[in-house]
DNA sequence: CTCCTCTCAGCAAACGCTTGCGTGACCCTA
DNA sequence: TAGGGTCACGCAAGCGTTTGCTGAGAGGAG
């Protein structure tokens, strides 16, 4: 592959010319400038990426430490972050977390070794060692979709609280007085989030909080199976659930055609987290869709801002998922 | 951070001794490794991936190009290259094609420049010019999902001739005489591999073919609504029907629930492509599933392989889908 | 005619590593 | 005791860029 030498030669000229019109860092007389451009050209000269990587000290690379397989968005997320990293003239490496403490300490490992300018990480479970190596050895970092309040770093996700609000308002709005809520599993802040939203929300509906209404602690269909299972036992059973995240709607949704329930008419459902079969079942699921795209995004402009100013303060972006209406909330 | 130097330093050694140490390239007195790595630990050294790159001339980096978004099973995907990437000592970087040639041409630009030691693409529909350059510039590349036998490069994909004819037979079992295809978009081999299929499975079965019960030409859920309701329309209609891809899958089930047909009773369907819903409707949809984390696993091995050694002929591998049984069939 | 100021462009020192070549030190055999 | 063979390790030349410094020449002002 041709270097900057090979085409200093052929144009005449020395390197750092060469270097200089390539990157238009001081004015090169008009001639000199077309020569080497025509030897650039002659010769298919690209640049080496590598070797000016060594002396400027940046890669113009992000990094993604996430799970990829946990994550239900991940290709939407990935694409958006590539999108809007590739418009900027960085490129992405991939480090999987497997969604676990040890997993996500390799691939930010690995990440930084690479020298990626900084690094967008969705951190796992019972992670705290990392985030603090990260901050430690200051490779520029934003958190993605797992927002919490004890970290000092960019964060970017979706909203909860209000979210969840609102998902309780629609159904109360719709009429329902017994409203229950499956929630997500215990250690991820967004659940607590969500509980504190149906809360505030049954407030907000003149309802009142009762504990027998909230089931859960769970991720996967099998656990919003169990969980509308459970709800259906209680006295005065709700005619309407919330669920927590994908997989357990599609669980509850099961459940209650199992239990003969007509979703849409007698009972209601809705998710929060979109599911690219919302619209597949009839009635279709009613969710709150998280800005994935937003997410993805906006990840990576704070990321570039902190590229270009070290010093502004960490800033926590919280965006706001949109009620998308399917059947399934039965409010026609 | 740290370089060479500081732990060489600290060490009492030569630098050289400490990259022999550090990549066990030749014999160190265990006295002196010792303090070397005792250095290392104090010092944080990490290595720079950048500088070694330089010199060595390779960037145990692998390049992904394919569209982030058109391909359903991209997480899965991803997941599967990404690991066994990682497993061989890789990191993988991310290109988007956009699906269409142009990204695609850029795609594999930005890859190159960054200097990947090999690239997996997933090429774009109506792409020529790339491929060719990609053979030019003698960066290894294995396609990926779409394999054509016009290329003299390693290639991996799924097996669309037997495995339809896999779904045809197993229909034509149950009972069905009129089988009716949706099938892809016409400028992919893979449609055209897979109506192919059909058509031998119906041979198999001793059925006629009959372009009557052959509609599509499309991806979308859409298409897959249009296609059933043609399909519909002919007399003697079919009483089941093969999809040719996943988006088709739920349109066509959609399609011939809204007909009021009862799906696995009177009138069967099976897909194309594993959809992760084929599990959430009732009945569940028999589908034909591709091996996609084998085909991402494989399409790694087969670079690592030419990585090692350039000069084998290429090598196109099919991985055989495998039929998951669900209800859609209505074979019991 | 001298001195200054510009413009244009080359020189060479990094950047952090790998690796071929050398050189002591030591031990063994003849 | 000399010659040969091993071991352990250091030296220094790159790898392909960027960039601070320097210098030559041209033109203008005094």
């Amino acid at each position: 592959m041709a270097t900057m030498e090979d085409v200093a030669r052929l144009a005449g000229v020395s390197i750092s010319t060469v270097s200089h019109v390539v990157n238009e860092t001081r004015s090169v007389a008009p001639g000199t400038r077309e020569r080497v451009i025509a030897a650039i050209e002659k010769t298919g000269y690209t640049g080496n990426v590598i070797a000016r990587s060594l002396v400027t000290g940046g890669t113009k690379s992000i990094g993604v430490a996430m799970s990829l397989l946990a994550n239900p968005h991940l290709a939407q997320l990935i694409h958006a972050i590539e999108a809007e990293a590739t418009a900027a003239g960085y490129t992405v490496l991939l480090g999987d977390t497997l969604d676990h403490a040890d997993g996500e300490r390799a691939a930010v490992r690995k990440l930084q070794a690479r020298r990626v300018d900084g690094m967008l990480l969705t951190p796992a479970p019972g992670d705290t060692t990392t985030l603090e190596q990260l901050a430690r050895t200051n490779v520029p970092a934003v958190l993605v979709d797992r927002v919490s309040h004890k970290v000092k770093l960019d964060q970017v996700g979706p909203e909860n609280i209000q979210s969840t609000s609102t998902l309780v308002s629609h159904l109360a709005a719709a009429g329902h007085r017994r409203i229950g809520f499956i929630s997500g599993v215990e250690w991820m802040g967004a659940s607590e989030e969500r509980t504190l939203g149906y809360r505030l929300g049954l407030g907000r509906a003149g309802l009142r909080w009762d504990s027998n209404l909230v089931a859960g602690g769970g991720a996967t269909h099998e656990d919003g199976v169990l969980a509308l299972r459970r709800l259906l036992t209680v006295p005065e059973r709700p005619t309407a659930v919330i669920t927590g995240n994908g997989a357990m709607t599609a669980g509850a949704y099961r459940e209650a055609r199992a239990h003969g329930l007509e979703i849409g008419k007698e009972f209601a459902i809705v998710g929060h987290d979109e599911v690219d079969w919302a619209d597949l079942v009839d009635p279709g699921i009613t969710t709150m869709a998280h800005p994935v795209d937003e997410i993805g995004r906006t990840a990576v402009r704070l990321l570039l801002a902190r590229l270009a100013d070290p010093d502004t303060p960490p800033e926590t972006v919280l965006l706001a998922p949109e009620l998308v209406h399917r059947g399934s909330c039965g409010c026609r």
